[in-house]
DNA sequence: GCAAAAGTGTTTATGTTACACCCATGT
DNA sequence: ACATGGGTGTAACATAAACACTTTTGC
């Protein structure tokens, strides 16, 4: 028969990490919390998990009440549960990481936190409970991450320039690059469609490319290796 | 001040997939279940996290409850929390993966669990709960993570011949490898020290190396990048 | 016509792959 | 003496790195 287990047992909450690009740095979403411990503090958007609610489904929940948005990119980070991370008592946090294109930041104070707002990594405040931590563990997986999965197209609009890519690939790395090698190499994966169209702006306009997933991953099956 | 939130929780469990290797196979260590559910199924090693416990304390707990083992390698492998997971209610499993020395490999039946036994990756039985996906989680980590981080050396005895570590490549890869590409680049890393000794057996005698630790991070600080 | 970003190939250096024979020991 | 696994170097190939100038547009 089923039943519940009776024991005590640690809180469950999850946070997110939600990463955006704004064109020259990387950027993440934070709330000002309203309520104590550490009201008016900053911290990640983040809750608890309802029960018989599945994890990620809980992330996204809280994504979408910060955001509006559903259909992102999101991943389990790790997950925080030291003791005396949260001065209530024991909370156990799943932490996630999400990956906004810019055309879809939200506008500012959409949301049901007191305030919201975009920092670039760089100028991150002080940070509630263990935040901190979980923020320099989501940018290490993001670094080491995206060299071997293409996932900063979704940090990108759908349609982006070559030097928009290469910005990005610089922002999160941290070390620039050689333009023509980065083309080069980026073009030969064969996913990474040109299109017909072109970026406006007050200089030589720049070809517009998508990058095609059905196309990655029947060439992941065959056994490519991505790598930048 | 410090409270307790008052919400209704998952239950939140620990989970260990147990790597060992015996010179040909990659193993892992399961335990046949003695209660229900999964009565006299084979199922991962686990048990629940105690309130005010650390996450990985509890792993390592549960971990030495079936091994007598402390000090091995151990790392958070990733959190399942699907609500049905568990037919008695939603309970959250935080899944993590060690690696243990052959030499260093538990007496059988030296456990609370009802029985334990080393079983061949290749040769899972049925396991209980969702246990089959955490090993896959887990074999897929290590063969993403053992080409870029030198955590292989956990699997073999302190001291140990090039063959053995090649073979372990081989069998966690699942792929052969050239044997003088394989020493060439793996001694030009500078952290596998010659030793003086040699293995004794039925044939030539082999080197005997070790893994310096501390060379290793001293090379890491300095740029190195270890790739397999 | 000038400022600003887009676009494009070749050479050199580095790393990876393929490959075959002699050596030391136990039986 | 033979069976078994240990140990070693070089040449061909593929990939990565370095590098500078012309083009297109808006102002």
């Amino acid at each position: 028969m089923p039943h519940t287990y009776e024991f005590p047992r640690p809180a469950l909450t999850v946070d997110c990490v939600i990463f955006g690009f704004n064109g020259g740095n990387l950027e993440i979403l934070l709330i000002r919390r309203g309520i104590e411990p550490f009201k008016d503090q900053w911290a990640l958007p983040g809750g608890f998990v309802h029960e018989h609610e599945d994890i990620e489904a809980a992330a996204r929940r809280e994504l979408s009440e910060e955001t509006n948005l559903t259909g992102v990119f999101m991943e389990q980070l790790q997950t925080f549960g030291a003791p005396g991370r949260d001065p209530r008592g024991h909370v156990v946090s799943v932490a996630h990481y999400a990956l906004i294109r810019p055309d879809e930041h939200p506008p500012e104070g959409a949301t049901d936190a007191a305030e919201a707002g975009w920092f670039p990594v760089g100028q991150i405040p002080p940070l509630a409970f263990d935040h901190a931590g979980i923020l320099t563990a989501a940018l290490d997986r993001l670094r080491g991450k995206i060299r071997f999965q293409p996932i900063g197209f979704e940090l990108l609009p759908k349609h982006f320039t070559l030097t928009e890519i290469q910005s990005l690939y610089e922002a999160i790395l941290g070390r620039e690059t050689d333009k023509r090698n980065f083309r080069k190499k980026l073009l030969s994966f064969g996913f990474i469609i040109p299109l017909k169209t072109f970026s406006t702006g007050s200089h030589r306009p720049a070809r517009l490319h998508r990058f095609d997933k059905r196309k990655y991953h029947s060439l992941q099956k065959s056994g490519l290796n991505f790598e930048l």
